[in-house]
RNA sequence: GCCCAUGUAGCUCAGUCGGUAGAGCACAUCCUUGGUAAGGAUGAGGUCACCGGUUCAAUCCCGGUCAUGGGCUCCA
């Protein structure tokens, strides 16, 4: 199998046989898996007694510097299939010589690759290696790089298969790409949330609390606050109910729902309890989801088609026992609070409450001038009907179809995946990227034709018969963890004035403005604007620096000329200079910005 | 969960080739009334993540635990 490759691409993946090469120079025994190049590098995976720590790295890269130095010609060369096998049983592929062990994973690779199929092999100096290519000309053409981590695999990536070391690296044409990459890197970093919450005291984690349990600092709290009142007004003016459930459910809850199979593992372990003396334990779970309850208020009161759609929303906890290697900072974690909300629906009404569902998604990206996202929809894989998938066929068929056909109408771009659908039904997720380059999904939209039936739901049509209705789950926030999380960085913390956890701060020249500054905070406290008067006897110098570390968006300088002439000398990011103005003037617009919620 | 790395003051980090620690910032007190990114002085603050082992002696060496970070679909 043969792909085609970017000259960077070439770059990398040559990078990784210079890589292999190194190894065997230290280490001949070492058995080579697979090398390929990768969007940040390349890495080549390896099964090797010693344990390859980043302390070895310097050898590694001077051999590595070595094979590069000497500009080694990368040849290709086509042998048949009884030729290579021969080679991989000398150990001679993926090595520098024979050996006396076999080259056990390529031959494995080789036992893989279809046949009727051409099997290419490249060398560079002794080094032979199945590999399909390209290339680039010489190991000289590998004009920078650099070895970054090391961490552990499985061989295809199977935890039943033996566990390999996988170096990684990356590299550029020259040392002057791969030092702006570097720097990119740096840059980067410095947005990542897990800083800029710590320095702008939005959250904190506790090790008595324990891990993946953020704790929310007053900062934080506000912009929780914020967002689930621009959530309560949408989702009002949307038809929405609020509805409030409670943190957990007994394990019925979850048998009936189907969860417990599927999810047992991913929910903290139960809580057993017996509720009275000689009466049966009862199990109680922390709720990893909200539509079992959600579920059981739609069953709490007899429905009619008159009164659909209904549309219940919450921001309800959740917790999941998430694996501890997965936990990140606030992207993953174990407990959150979901913009979740389920709209059980008539089938004739579902394309119309899907497309509004969507349409909400788009109003709220737009609101915070998110557009870098990927919508991916993702359907089910027929062959797995009955195991990963509820067995209806025509079901998967028919919502799949409808949510297509919104995505097509409303012109949004998309990518379709099979086999990725949730149990119940198809769904749309919003990919996002965090500052580091890991993937997550913000926000969901999913199809539920199966769990309604299992809880019984049902609602009386206009002949007076019984139907089970659809579902929709869907969360364009997300969770507050991750969406604010993501925001942290979509912003690099200089959040906009509506969200900013302190919106405006007044900074005193001198003592005689403090009666001046006293009057405006409580004009804007009046109005709930966060406000925060600086009337320390710092140096105004001090205090607007300290004012721009906190990412304040509206600074205003209040010295005697401005106290004078009831002004205020603004210093916003907004802004290339600061600019005076009078007092009630920008009292006005800033009201008005918070209200429009402008970016 | 698995592999690798890291864990020293609230934060960012030095340091001790084994003899119980230091800077800057932040904090407190005092002096300074200062006009657009750091005024000065003094002071307080640490069981060197936790548990165990080796040692006359451990923050340092060894083992374990916990936490954090990077990585773990596919990939000739």
């Amino acid at each position: 199998m043969s792909f085609p490759m970017t000259d960077l691409e070439r770059i990398r993946h040559s990078a990784a046989h210079v890589l292999a090469t190194a190894l065997l120079k230290i280490w001949p025994e070492a058995q080579l898996a697979a090398g390929p190049p990768v969007e940040t590098g390349f890495y080549y995976d390896v099964d090797l007694p010693h344990r390859i720590s980043p302390a070895d790295f310097e050898r590694i890269e001077a051999e590595m510097k070595a094979v590069t130095k000497a500009n080694q010609p990368f040849v290709r060369s086509t042998v048949s299939r009884d030729e290579a096998i021969k080679l991989g049983q000398s150990g001679r592929l993926a090595a520098l010589s024979e050996r006396t062990e076999s080259s056990k994973f390529k031959l494995d690779i080789l036992s893989r690759i279809p046949e009727g199929e051409e099997i290419s092999l490249y060398t560079n100096g002794d080094f032979v290696d199945l590999c399909a290519g390209p290339h680039v000309m010489r190991t000289g053409n590998v004009g920078a790089f650099k070895l970054t981590h090391v961490s552990s695999t499985y061989y295809l990536g199977d935890e039943k298969n033996p566990q390999l070391q996988r170096i990684y690296g990356t590299a550029f044409k020259n040392k002057t790409e791969m030092e702006a990459y570097f720097q990119m890197l740096e840059e980067a970093k410095k947005r990542d949330h897990r800083k800029l919450g710590k320095e702008l005291q939005l959250f904190t984690f506790d090790e008595d609390v324990g891990p993946g349990l953020p704790l929310w600092l007053p900062k934080g709290a506000v912009l929780i606050e914020e967002l689930e009142k621009l959530a309560k007004e949408t989702e009002l003016h949307a038809g929405y109910q609020r509805v409030r459930t409670p943190h957990i459910a007994r394990e019925s809850l979850y048998k009936t729902s189907g969860h417990l199979p599927y999810y047992a593992d991913s929910m903290f372990p139960p809580m057993c309890l017996q509720e009275s003396e000689g009466s049966e334990k009862v199990t109680y779970y922390l709720k990893a989801m909200n539509c079992p309850h959600h579920h059981k208020l739609f069953d709490a009161v007899p429905r009619s088609y008159r009164e659909l759609p209904i549309r219940f929303a919450e921001y309800g906890t959740c917790y999941r026992y998430e694996q501890s290697g997965e936990l990140m900072g606030l992207m993953r974690v174990r407990s959150m609070q979901m913009n979740d909300a389920h709209i059980y629906c008539t089938p004739e009404q579902f394309a119309q409450e899907f497309r509004a569902v969507n349409e909400m998604y788009l109003k709220y990206f737009k609101i915070f001038g998110i557009d870098k996202y990927q919508m991916r929809f993702s359907t089910h894989d027929p062959s797995k009907l009955g195991q990963k998938f509820v067995d209806e066929p025509e079901l998967w068929k028919k919502t799949e179809d409808m949510v297509r056909n919104v995505l097509i109408e409303s012109g949004i771009n998309y990518v379709e995946v099979a086999n990725e659908a949730a149990f119940y039904g198809p769904k749309i997720d919003v990919q996002v990227w965090s500052i580091i380059g890991r993937e997550f999904t913000l926000a969901t939209n999913q199809v539920d034709f199966a769990v309604p039936r299992r809880f019984g739901l049902a609602y009386t049509t206009s002949e007076n018969t019984k139907e089970t209705p659809l579902c929709i789950h869907r969360a364009p926030l997300g969770t507050h963890e991750r969406f604010i999380g993501f925001l942290i960085e979509h912003f690099a913390g200089a959040f906009p004035v509506w969200l900013a956890p302190e919106q405006v701060r007044l900074l005193t020249v001198t003592e005689g403005q403090n009666e001046y500054g006293r009057r405006l905070e409580k004009e804007l406290k009046e109005k709930d604007v966060r406000v925060v008067l600086d009337d320390s006897r710092e140096k105004l110098g001090a205090k607007i620096r300290l004012a721009e570390l906190a990412k304040v968006p509206y600074i205003l300088t209040l010295g005697e000329r401005e106290s004078s002439s009831e002004q205020v000398s603004v210093r916003s990011r907004k802004l290339t200079a600061t600019v005076t103005r009078p007092w009630s003037e920008f009292f006005h617009q800033l009201l008005d910005e918070i209200a429009r919620r402008s970016l």
